[in-house]
DNA sequence: CGCGTTTGTCAAAGCGCTTTGGCTAACGCG
DNA sequence: CGCGTTAGCCAAAGCGCTTTGACAAACGCG
């Protein structure tokens, strides 16, 4: 059945009624409400979002805008993240709307979202180190939930995130546990809070252990194969090279590993390897892995977290 | 300005005027439709989006059911694709609605994306050789463009594809020039129609040079890393293991190179390596690569595409 | 029994837009 | 000049839902 004025009619009922019995007000009685609702399956009737929409003023939608980042593409950490956002919203009746943007477009595309109600909330990828679109979701009064935190401890937003600190601090004592001295690191670009953390916690093991970080052996740049092959070369060209490495990406590792295994090709001495592993699921090496050790983040499990975070708080809830 | 209704009191004409004239229908007068736009800009007034959903009962949106592929992961392709139809969306005034959900669920979800006209149109993925999907939509009527083919070749729905059979058919053809006689061929799991193309593309070429493909050094998994790793072990291991290798995506390509390595340096002969690029911009090896060929295929020109012809069927048009 | 409450229901007024049908004024033409 | 057209604009009726305000009927209680 299509609408709601026909099962009003066939049910001898007023719209006020079934509307109120299938939204669970309490002002109709529980033996209404219970026909209500059997007449509505057995009709298949499905109230109509749209209309809906305008009549409430929520469109039980969350948006994702995703700025086409440098070099044309869109991070590949995105797909795990929207896996299990998607998976959530799906469970809790929402639906996802994705906006994909060239920098300059983006404050508008929020500006545009919020005005026509398109989206309840909005959940922020990747934040710079104090990014401005927080100020603007803020002045604008959409919800939104951020991944990864700005570098501002003090802010008063949502944000869910991986203790990339303590991760990298781990790791690297972890070698330095090994026996290692020299420690490379290859990080993402300094811009993104996540990679400053990820030196510090490098950094902060390294001091710990009484050893200086060798700023030759540390390089920051995007997070891609060819980048981190190029670096990882420079340091085992060096005169005192490396004899273990962490990377902050699969994808970096997987340059590094390549210069590496030209290294010892050529007689060079082995070299360790540690990546953190910021989701990549499809490149699971699985048991009998590819000669390296990862550290597995979880990104999935973080978008499932800001979803219901985002959610929670559209509902009216917390900020943890 | 928030409303129609207001913009047409402070312009003082009818909100029939004023939409007319922001719509582009003939009705109204060049000077007045002239001044309607600039006051629109003026005021800063956008139409809201939920009140012309119900009013046409279009909702300028774009549906993507993404079902959570084998193992729990979303096709990394994903993301370029949608690169690449987001832009177009965006340039030509349309959202996208993915919908994540697991295999069971996924018939729902177009019924349901139907019954609310929360799309006017979906672009299926990665139809399987024979897909239930085209069928169901065909049936309730949600136009779609699919990307990638059903092996069925007369089917009247739109398709957008890359030509899989000539594209391994030339990169065989490439390798039989090279002197290989003994070509590996390591492929993705044949329910999918492009595996199967791909395949034959392959083998046709051997034919052509009258070369036998031998089925011991063929086969067909998930396109990832270690699968890829065990199935070029296998090969190099046994009695005639192959010069060449071809791989039907850089994840593959990636675990037969390692297998690669492991074997040149226990003393084995070289091996030569194609990859198929099925996208991955991420892994682009740029100029000085990993040492293998590899073809691009431009998924993210293929979301172009989808979203393009899409949208013409949409608003009326051609089947290409 | 009478009167203030509560309970369950309904009619009607939006939400902000599109679209139908009608109306007026200007126009074309014999 | 008179009459059929057309151009330009408008009022009002939806689209399908939620929500306000009213109102009977049933109830509680002194």
């Amino acid at each position: 059945m299509a609408n709601l004025k026909q099962l009003a009619q066939t049910l001898g009922l007023s719209q006020t009624t079934i509307s109120r019995a299938l939204n669970g007000y309490p002002e109709v009685s529980e033996a209404t409400r219970k026909r209500v609702i059997e007449a509505a399956q057995a009709h298949d009737y499905v109230p109509n979002s749209s209309a809906r929409r305008l009549a409430t003023g929520k469109s039980r939608t969350i948006g994702h805008v995703v700025p086409i980042a440098m070099h044309d593409m869109i991070n590949p950490h995105f797909t795990d993240f929207i896996a299990g956002a998607g998976a959530v919203y799906n469970r809790r009746g929402y639906d996802m709307l994705i906006t994909v943007v060239d920098g300059a477009g983006e404050a508008d595309s929020y500006h545009a979202l919020k005005r026509n109600t398109r989206v309840d909330g909005v959940i922020v990828h990747g934040p710079s180190s104090d990014d401005a679109r927080i100020a603007l979701l803020e002045e604008i009064g959409l919800p939104f939930v951020v991944h990864g935190r700005t570098l501002d401890p003090e802010d008063s937003y949502c944000w869910v995130d991986v203790n990339n600190r303590r991760a990298f601090a781990h790791a690297t004592e972890y070698l330095i546990g090994l026996g290692h001295e020299r420690i490379a690191l290859i990080n993402g670009l300094e811009h993104m809070a996540f990679a400053r953390r990820r030196r510090e916690g490098f950094e902060a093991a390294l001091d710990a252990a009484g050893l200086a970080a060798d700023p030759s052996l540390m390089v920051s740049d995007e997070m891609i194969e060819p980048t981190a092959y190029r670096a990882m070369r420079r340091f085992l060209q060096g005169d005192r090279p490396p004899s273990a490495v962490m990377c902050a990406s699969v994808l970096s590792a997987l340059g590094a590993l390549r210069a590496i295994n030209e290294f010892q090709a050529a007689g060079g001495r082995r070299v360790s390897l540690i990546s953190y592993d910021d989701c990549l699921s499809f490149l699971d090496p699985g048991p009998g892995g590819m000669g390296m050790t990862v550290i597995r983040s979880g990104i999935r499990e973080a978008g499932e977290h800001c979803a219901n975070m985002l959610i929670d708080l559209i509902d009216g809830s917390s900020r943890p």
